[in-house]
DNA sequence: CTGAAAGCGCTAACAG
DNA sequence: CTGTTAGCGCTTTCAG
């Protein structure tokens, strides 16, 4: 009594049909008689049959199932994301498959074998914080199976991507921070292998130079860890004597603002007459956290949607196909962690 | 040069052995020749081999892969039980294919073929708002797929469940706001043939009549619909007669009362000391919300590693299976929008 | 210890 | 318009 499941054989028998033509007519192809076609609709409807897509994958080499990694699928940033990947792939027919990283690089190379091995037509990748190599991605690439990458990628590879500019979005807040009279302005980023970290501090250091401010190494802070490290650097750069000490902190993302705006509030350091904090991400908390967050937002479902358009446009013309970097905009929210003008 | 894939028929040909030697030597089987099986290991890695789970999963009738059907992919409960089910379903072995309902029956029953005909081993699902019918559920239990539900259960199916203790939690929660001095308690709901609203609000009626209040109907309110109507219901209660008017909220969840505290936070309505507000489900931005809400706890995250657990113990005992519901325990978190005691 | 052969459920020529 | 046939890549008897 295992699988109660029937089959087109199952159809074929009772209808003393050829199990090619049950094919047919449940796939609706043109040269079939009308009057099969009901008959075996009506079998199939009342066998409760289900197409075996396992079996049509196989033979037909595409799984029709789209494979999808991201470090959490609990932030929101990341969930957000799947969900416009989830909405636009279902427009197309496509199943999703979700892994998470963690983090984690081995657990990552481990999610691209395993979203290789069920033959996803295609992968979504947010690498993790520590992937700084990229060879389980280029040996995708080498067996033709397509790549998208998003918010978290590398020069390093001929892929697609779709990511913000984070050059751009750095700046801003950067130059906003500058306009409400910040001078010691610090930079709380991630791992120095980290891309899109190292973007947002290049945006730091030119929205500075703009404004002709010497960037201080010791404001520049690299946390290899991303949970409890920034918190800690923060700690440790207000101990610096008054005139080294920042008046701004600008931070890789909301998910370390956050317990960083919490611990200044411990320690009763008032944001943001005493210091000012900059986010980026815009996580849905940000706006309610007492004082409010000034992050920069990025388009995180629309993100999501873009990568899978990406992928289609891909399939669509497979020869002449030259990886296209979509580059979104983001937004600066200004709220109250910083100054007014 | 479409699938570059390597097959065990590939590394069978370039090692002159037969195709089954190579199955058995890459699954690791006892008997099999130790040096056979390090040459077929090094030429498997030398092709870059990729198992071939279609093909496996065809062969053997179980795809290792499971289904989870939620409302909303982006609401924080959810993506938090996702990440509980992903985690441990990796660790047996399986991989997930999420769906989203987006509260649409019709789209979730399409979720359910879907995944029926992807043949998951077993399905996850918390049910749309809008469910009242279960006979695509039933359906696949006459199949012999597994099914476990998850938070949005219902009485009618016979199957392993996942759920707090929501008349508990409601009970506690109402009970709160009685304590702290709240007589005209009203209750912001969702459909009436939504399972979880409808032990909430017996949890919420229990209290009551505990405490010798009697309810009364003005001030319970059925949402057909989550994300407009609630705050345009609460509105109307506000304009009843102030003897009428309620002085606390107990809502549904937490997706409901956050719009509502912001719609109070216009109307220049203080939060607690003109009327209380609790929620249910404590999402992450509930803590950071001025005021903060005081809500009701739920262990997302554990609640989807329960869930895979359950379909793990049900399947190694597939003979004499009883559906077992799983009531995991609510905490109260009490904060600023209700009264202090 | 290894090979031959059958078949999972389906699609796609090909032939009528 | 319909049936026959040959696989897709793998596992699993059954013989050696």
């Amino acid at each position: 009594m295992k699988n109660t499941q029937a089959t087109i054989r199952d159809i074929a028998i009772k209808l003393n049909i050829s199990i090619s033509t049950v094919s047919r007519a449940l796939r609706g192809a043109p040269d079939v008689n009308p009057e099969t076609k009901k008959a075996v609709l009506e079998m199939a409807e009342k066998l409760h049959y289900e197409p075996n897509r396992v079996a049509q994958s196989l033979r037909i080499k595409r799984t029709n199932t789209l494979g999808i990694i991201v470090p959490e699928i609990a932030l929101h940033f990341f969930s957000s994301a799947i969900s416009g990947m989830q909405e636009e792939a279902s427009h197309h027919g496509y199943s999703i498959m979700i892994c998470q990283s963690l983090e984690s690089y081995e657990t990552e190379k481990q999610n691209v074998h395993m979203l290789a091995a069920n033959r996803v037509d295609g992968m979504f990748i947010s690498m993790s914080s520590e992937t700084k190599d990229y060879a389980h991605i280029q040996q995708l690439l080498n067996k033709n199976i397509p790549v998208v990458l998003f918010d978290r990628v590398t020069d390093s590879l001929q892929v697609a991507k779709v990511v913000v500019d984070d050059h751009d979005g750095a700046f801003k807040a950067v130059e906003h921070l500058i306009k409400t009279g910040c001078r010691r302005i610090a930079y709380i980023g991630g791992p120095l292998t980290f891309y899109i970290s190292n973007q947002r501090k290049r945006g730091y250091l030119d929205a500075l130079k703009q404004y002709n401010i010497a960037p201080d190494e010791e404001l520049i802070v690299h946390c290899q860890e991303l949970h409890h490290e920034p918190v800690e650097r923060v700690k440790r750069l207000l101990q610096l004597p008054p005139d080294k000490r920042p008046d701004a902190l600008f931070c890789l993302n909301d998910p370390i603002a956050l317990p960083v705006l919490q611990m200044l509030k411990e320690q009763s350091i008032r944001v943001p007459e005493d210091i000012s904090v900059v986010g980026f991400t815009n996580e849905p908390v940000s706006g309610f956290i007492e004082p409010s967050l000034t992050t920069v937002s990025q388009p995180s479902h629309e993100m999501g949607k873009k990568a899978i358009e990406l992928f289609i446009q891909q399939n669509q013309d497979l020869d002449n196909f030259i990886p296209a970097t979509e580059v979104m905009k983001t937004t600066l929210v200004v709220r109250n962690s910083t100054r007014k003008i």
